[in-house]
DNA sequence: CGATGGCTTGAAATCTCTCAAAGAAAGTGG
DNA sequence: CCACTTTCTTTGAGAGATTTCAAGCCATCG
C-alpha cells in the first residue's frame, strides 16, 4: 500500500477516470460527489477514516463521480491486481469488501431519501446524526463531541441547499439547543432530541455492534 | 427458483424484514423505497425486468428498505443459499452478482443528485431518461416509445416532489413536445432534447454495449 | 497588513406545497 | 353491460420553504 499525504480541497480521483486502484482513507475526511450539467455540485457521500470510497471501481471500469479531500488527509492506495487477489485467496474478504460496497449503496439510499423527504432544520439533523454514528464506530467521538471540518457550502453540497440556507438552518438548531457548533468543533447537547430531529435511525448502517448508535 | 405472480401494489418485502432469499423481476415493475418517520415515501430506484431488487440481502442481514410491485409482475425467488452455492462455484458470478448491485449504488448516487441538484421538467425528465435507456437495454422500447405503469403519485415519491407538482410538470413537458404520455404509454418524440433537458449522461448505467444509450 | 475563504444578513423572487374540489379513467359486482 | 366505486388526473389560489443577489463581517495566513 502506497501511503500519501494530500491537503484540503483537492481531488482524488475524477468522474471519467479509469483508476487502476483504490484509496483507503486513513485519516481526515473526504467526500464523493457529482457535477451536473447545469455546473451545480451535489455530494453524495462524506468519507471518514476506514472508508474506501472509490472500492466500486475494482469492478466498474470508469468512475461516475469524483472523490474530493475535504480537510488534509492521508490516503493509502492499494492496486485493483492486490485487492483481487486477496480475494482469490480468502473469499472472506470478497465478502467483507461486497458487503462494505452495500453498505454505501444503502447510504446513498437513506439520501435520496432525506434530499427527498426531509426538509430544513430535519434534513441537516439527519447528516449530523449519520456523522456522528459513523465517526464513533471508528472512536473519533469523545463526549458526544467531534471534529468536523466541513464547511457550510459543503452541507450545503450535500444537502442539496444553498449556502445561504444551510447558515439559517444552522443559527436555528443553535438557537433550538439542538447542536453546538463553532469552528470544526461540533457538540450534541442533547442526543436523543436530534436523533428526533432527524428522523434518524442507523438501521441502514448497518453497524455490527448497535451499541454504537444508543 | 420458485416462480409467483404477484399484484400490483403489494409489498414483496419490507424494511425490517431478514429475507431469507432474493427476487428476479421477470415481468413488471417494482419500486424500491423507504418511508420516514413522518410518514412520508420515497422511492430510492424503479425495477425493471431482469432486476435483483433485494440482492443486498444476501450480505445485509436486515433489509433496510421495502419492495413493492407497481404493476403486476412476475417475480422469481432464489434462496441465499442457492445463491452462496452458486457463489462459491464460480467465482465470475460472484462479480457478476457484485458488479450489478454497484450499478444499483451508482444509481442511488446519481438519484441523490437528481433530486439535490434538479428542478421540475429537468428532474423528471432525467428519470425518464434512465427509465427509458434501462428498458431499451432488455428490449422493452420499440420506436422510441414503452409502456410505462408508473402512476404520477408514484413519480412524485420518486423525485420529491407532490402529486400536484408532478402533474404539472408533466402537462408543461407535453406543451413543450418533450414527451407524449397518455395512459401507460410513454413516447418520445426527440430523444436528443429530452436528454438534454435532462442532463443525461448514461456513463453511470455502466451498460456494457453503450449502443443501448444513443 | 492585505487577501482569501468562510460566515452572516436582508429583501425580493421562485419554486413547490397545501388544501380543496372536480373531472377522467379503470376496475367491480350485480 | 351498466351502475358504482375507487383510483388517477387535473385545476385554482394562497401559503411556505428555499433561492437569488448583494453586501458586510470575521478569521486566518502568508
Amino acid at each position: 500500500m502506497q501511503v500519501q499525504v494530500i491537503k484540503a480541497d483537492q481531488d482524488i480521483v475524477r468522474e471519467g477516470d479509469r483508476p487502476s486502484r483504490s484509496c483507503l482513507l486513513l485519516s481526515g475526511f473526504t467526500c464523493v460527489y457529482k457535477i451536473t450539467a447545469g455546473g451545480k455540485r451535489q455530494i453524495v457521500s462524506f468519507n471518514i477514516p476506514g472508508d474506501i470510497p472509490d472500492l466500486q471501481s475494482l469492478h466498474l471500469k470508469v468512475l461516475d463521480n469524483s472523490v474530493a479531500t475535504i480537510s488534509q488527509c492521508r490516503v493509502g492506495f492499494i492496486t485493483h491486481d492486490d485487492l483481487r487477489d486477496l480475494c482469490n485467496r480468502y473469499p472472506r474478504i470478497t465478502s467483507a469488501f461486497w458487503r462494505e460496497t452495500l453498505i454505501d449503496a444503502a447510504i446513498f439510499r437513506e439520501w435520496v431519501t432525506n434530499v427527498g423527504r426531509r426538509e430544513g432544520v430535519s434534513r441537516m439533523a439527519h447528516v449530523l446524526c449519520e456523522l456522528l454514528v459513523r465517526l464513533k464506530a471508528v472512536g473519533l467521538v469523545e463526549d458526544h463531541a467531534c471534529d468536523l471540518p466541513i464547511t457550510q457550502s459543503e452541507f450545503a453540497d450535500a444537502l442539496g441547499f444553498t449556502t445561504v440556507h444551510v447558515n439559517r438552518v444552522l443559527q436555528q438548531m443553535r438557537a433550538e439547543g439542538l447542536i453546538e457548533l463553532k469552528g470544526e468543533r461540533l457538540t450534541i447537547p442533547d442526543w436523543e432530541r436530534l436523533k428526533q430531529v432527524g428522523e434518524f435511525d442507523p438501521t441502514y448502517l448497518h453497524l455490527e455492534n448497535d451499541q454504537a448508535a444508543a
